[in-house]
DNA sequence: CGATTTCCCATGTTATCCCATGTAAACCCA
DNA sequence: TGGGTTTACATGGGATAACATGGGAAATCG
């Protein structure tokens, strides 16, 4: 998939969860998503941070084939990895007014309160909840500021 | 095959097997099947676990496909896994309320009693004991968790 | 004729649809 | 460019529909 096939996913809009467990999702992104033919959202629990990883359906279908053509579908070695990616995925539904219902699971997970933080990453968004969200993004900043320097040093 | 063909089973509902021997098929799967032109469910008994791996005429049509494009003569792994899967397979048929009635054997074979859960793979969707699927299910996610940690290092 | 299976309806629960409203952004015209 | 207007958006909440499940009655089978 090259890069120029899909818009990006970028910013970092806020949100809110309601008292029935309802987000909306930001217009911005959910061009992005139509743009790829995404009735609703694929969702899944981030494997190593505490949020929610948010996908349309060429990165699903991207990610399924070249498993579906690694792995044979009657091994243990499909069953792992199919597993990270479809068994913890779900595909959400977005009604009228852009908003998906999230999983008592999925809130569980990332801990999420009133106000969450969509983070754009590219061919993927993040949701997170926006207090446990402030450090890793001062973290995240931090890195990429020392990387820009390194690289700065390099070159010199 | 392609991957754009069909939509693929995600997530992992949980459901009931009743004193009937019945078990509601969630309709998020139900959808999928009929949108394979498939009234009923194939199932067979899992070959590596204790399960019930279920799929719609996609996958019966694919691997009927691959068998017919081998000499007959000639066996191969393959034949073998087409035979088990064609020979082991039951179509069980969906009620008007979206229930099928499992076979004793199946029950039997997957210690299911009355919490059973649906995972979600893709092209298939497994049936297990939810109590039997928990600490498989923690398996695969630290599989698939250390995998993800393993990629994150390799790219730094 | 007894046991099992299929069909059908009832029911509580949950998710979905739909409309209303406040707010912020975009737009337009002077 | 400023100020007013319009549009799009995010959010709350009630009404509606879909769903999962239990159980009874009819149909089927041995």
């Amino acid at each position: 998939m090259g890069v120029q096939d899909y818009l990006p996913f970028t910013a970092m809009p806020v949100g809110t969860l309601d008292k029935k467990a309802r987000v909306c999702i930001p217009a911005q992104y959910r061009q992005i998503l139509t743009a790829q033919n995404t009735r609703g959202v694929y969702m899944r629990e981030a494997l190593l941070t505490p949020s929610l990883e948010c996908f349309g359906a060429s990165v699903m279908q991207a990610f399924h084939e070249a498993q579906a053509q690694q792995d044979p579908l009657f091994t243990s070695v499909h069953d792992v990895d199919a597993f990270s990616l479809l068994s913890m995925s779900q595909d959400l539904a977005i009604d009228e007014t852009g908003r998906v219902r999230l999983p008592e699971s999925f809130i569980a997970y990332a801990g999420l309160s009133e106000h969450v933080t969509f983070v754009g990453m590219g061919r993927k968004f993040e949701i997170w909840d926006s207090e446990k969200f402030a450090p890793v993004r001062e973290e995240r900043r931090a890195a990429a500021q020392a990387r820009a320097r390194a690289q700065l040093a390099g070159r010199s």
